[in-house]
DNA sequence: CAGATTATTTTGAATACTCAAACTATTTTT
DNA sequence: AAAAATAGTTTGAGTATTCAAAATAATCTG
């Protein structure tokens, strides 16, 4: 029974957290951007879903979902994805025009409708991002990411970095490994403990450390994202 | 862009109009039962319809839809009958459950989506009740009413009494026929120019005039609904 | 027709959002 | 560390929708 808006915003909470997992706490100047928000309103708004539990707020510096918040996000993410996913596999939609009109059925679908689109389609695991479709019961979604040292060769996103020495990421990103960033593991020699990856529109590969490589995390990109 | 509030008012005031013919107006207080609202909230939303040209609203009298009001209602409820087809047809979901979840869709789904559904559906021109699916320009739903006396043996729901001779309505109201009566014709000879009909609940049968029947409408039921 | 009944409207207030603009705290920069 | 820039909060106000209860109009009934 929370509001379509109030859905919203814990869904755009979750999805900051989760592009940037080195701060615990989403700031509300991101959520403000996220959402197309005046900063008052968000505070305004936070205050209030903190009163309702869904998420803790620490005035100044940011929020968190709480166990509860978490467990409304995933479950509309998991609407979403099993929307979209049923919009572009059954009823034959393009992947271009399909968020738009799961962003709106998410907040209309019944337990039911859902159910059946789920066993419609299989009991899919992921949608048509690769991104996963969190399970109704199961706390997390199981996090596709992945530590780059450990990745076979192919095409990634970069989602985190799990480091916070300012040298370190300044380096990343005079290197462009920001999170969002796509990239091709070309190769991973374990003896030199060198891989070369290529950077989104890049055609020059560039080496990393397996040190520096372990620090980092992606997920594996469907070419059509 | 009306909200979906809006398009509750104007669908429940298209669908009052339509269940009594009679009178012109739609009267507030109708309403304020349909939708389950005060009566002062009535008057007060009334009031915005209006001014959004929407309805035409005469105080203490009643309202009743403009052409724009009459478009949006007949839009919604194209939405409405679409989607409910849609369920049982493809989602393969029950009659009884049904309802609810179209309420809830037919103010999220996109236009997209609806044609989608149409076309995969082959352009249904009725909904599962028998009723017709409203086509997207056309002005009008095919009216599925059908004068009782020009009618076969069957299933039939009263929709409504083209007379306002108080005696005649007074004695159909004593006979139980009232809008949204179900009756059964079960005979028609054109001889004694006498219909038999049978009452919903009732078991012994009934005759009534060709002449009186001429003024009494009546749409086909099917026998779930 | 006058009081009783019933339908509708008005009034005052609440909830959930949202904004603009003034204000305040925090962080950066010099 | 003070000035400047940035981020966040407060305040006052507005929209859309709703309710309860008082006021009013219309209709009914003896």
């Amino acid at each position: 029974m929370p509001s379509s808006t109030t859905e919203n915003y814990l869904k755009a909470i979750y999805a900051l957290a989760e592009r940037d997992t080195n701060s615990p706490l989403v700031r509300l100047g991101e959520l403000a951007t996220e959402l197309n928000l005046t900063p008052g309103t968000i505070t305004t708004m936070i205050r209030s879903l903190s009163e309702r539990d869904l998420v803790i707020y620490q005035p100044r510096v940011g929020v968190k979902l709480t166990q509860k918040g978490k467990r409304e996000a995933l479950l509309v993410l998991r609407r979403h994805r099993l929307i979209e996913l049923f919009l572009v596999e059954v009823m034959k939609m393009d992947w271009s025009e399909v968020h738009e009109d799961a962003e709106a059925l998410e907040h209309a679908v019944s337990d039911k409708f859902l159910a059946k689109m789920d066993e419609m389609m299989g009991y899919p695991t992921e949608d048509p991002h690769g991104d996963p479709i969190p399970v109704a019961g199961a706390d997390m979604p199981a996090t596709k990411n992945r530590v780059l040292s450990d990745v076979e060769p192919g095409a990634y996103q970069l989602s985190r970095v799990n480091d916070q020495d300012p040298e370190f990421l300044a380096w990343l990103s005079a290197s462009d490994l920001r999170p969002g960033t796509r990239l091709v593991v070309s190769s991973h020699d374990p003896h030199s403990g060198v891989l070369m990856l290529q950077l989104q529109g890049a055609e020059t590969e560039f080496p990393i450390g397996v040190e520096a490589a372990k620090k980092i995390r992606v997920k594996p990109v469907a070419d059509n994202e």
